[in-house]
DNA sequence: ATTCGATGAGACAAAGATGTCTCACGTGGT
DNA sequence: ACCACGTGAGACATCTTTGTCTCATCGAAT
């Protein structure tokens, strides 16, 4: 019965494959799947045996994506303490993650009139829950919706991995100036 | 010498076109030159016959979104005023422009390799110049690079557009909410 | 040593997009 | 009425990407 033991580690491989994805389709959100491979280091027919096709490949990543959202703001204990202080956190927890945001916030557009994944749904929820919190202790101004600022959140995360990848901000500043600029905006806080 | 005579109106429909590619690139980036032709209300031949191709298409996508920019920076006398309400003026300004800007924004990672337009370098240099104007002045905060803020402020027009055309936020509300949190940030100012 | 399974390399057809071409039509100017 | 020019429709070859296939090879377990 030696079909019960497990030679290779396929989960492993598999999530290699993935995270070498996320990186080259952060930087070339068309590269083909012989760049995707040659990228992971395999060849195109091993990418193929691993995921149906390009289809499939996008949706793993999206489902990686969501998987890492959701470790993020687990991570980031959103109910804890202040919401500004859960915001901080919950940019920190998804730094690692911002390539692979930043690939798929511009990619959706592409699932228009087919089925959304609802794990982007129940992300949203529980971000715009955190910033709904935050008007209502006082921390946050009411009049940008909690909408507008999960959307602000995505976009400012996609714009940062993309300023960082072409150099022009600094990656260690990465956290500082999206959490900065989301909070506290550009102004100076002793105006006026 | 009837060749002198212009008959039709090459430049309005050119400019019509353009509208219109833009339009629907904005909402699907990956339309095919099929789509645009059909979204221009013109045949594929015809598109073909005033840009040689997609890549001359998208180039003179580009000249126009620099050319509309510039436009506006022009219209918000970025050197008038206190900083901030420069700012106010610019974001205004480019509403109009925003998805096709969202549009060139992502777009812009293609061209990877190869010559950037030095139209992109003179708009980053004139609002980086804003933003710096605002330090400088004691408006702006200094912990934010004038670079992040400009790009920050390309990634919040994308964002607002796209959450726009996607129903996640009231047209009307885009000004207000890109320049509010642009400026001010997720917290209320009479905070601490 | 042998066997099993995964891999890499490459061939192959199918599908989609692109670019070029021809031709017929209609409209406006002569 | 005639002509010139732009246009739409479609055929066509080409290119790229994709998806599937076969076959030889390598490694590990037996």
């Amino acid at each position: 019965m030696s079909h019960v033991v497990y030679h290779c580690l396929m989960a492993v491989d598999r999530d290699h494959v993935l995270r070498s994805a996320a990186a080259l389709l952060t930087r070339k959100s068309t590269a083909t799947m012989d760049e995707v491979a040659k990228a992971a280091g395999i060849s195109r027919a091993t990418l193929h045996r691993q995921f149906a096709g390009r289809d499939a490949l996008v949706r793993a990543l999206e489902s990686l994506g969501i998987q890492e959202c959701e470790a993020a703001l687990d991570a980031a204990r959103l109910d804890d303490g202040t919401a500004q202080e859960a915001v901080r956190r919950l940019v920190k927890e998804l730094e690692a993650a911002a390539g692979l945001l930043a690939f798929l916030y511009t990619e959706n557009q592409l699932f228009e009139g087919e089925e959304q994944n609802e794990g982007w749904a129940r992300l949203d929820a529980r971000m715009a829950a955190l910033f709904r919190r935050g008007q209502e202790s006082g921390e946050f101004r009411i009049d940008l919706t909690p909408a507008w600022l999960t959307e602000a959140l995505y976009g400012l995360m996609a714009s940062g991995a993309w300023a960082v990848t072409e150099g022009r901000v600094a990656a260690k500043d990465f956290h500082y100036m999206i959490v900065e600029l989301l909070l506290g905006g550009a102004l100076r806080r002793e105006e006026s």
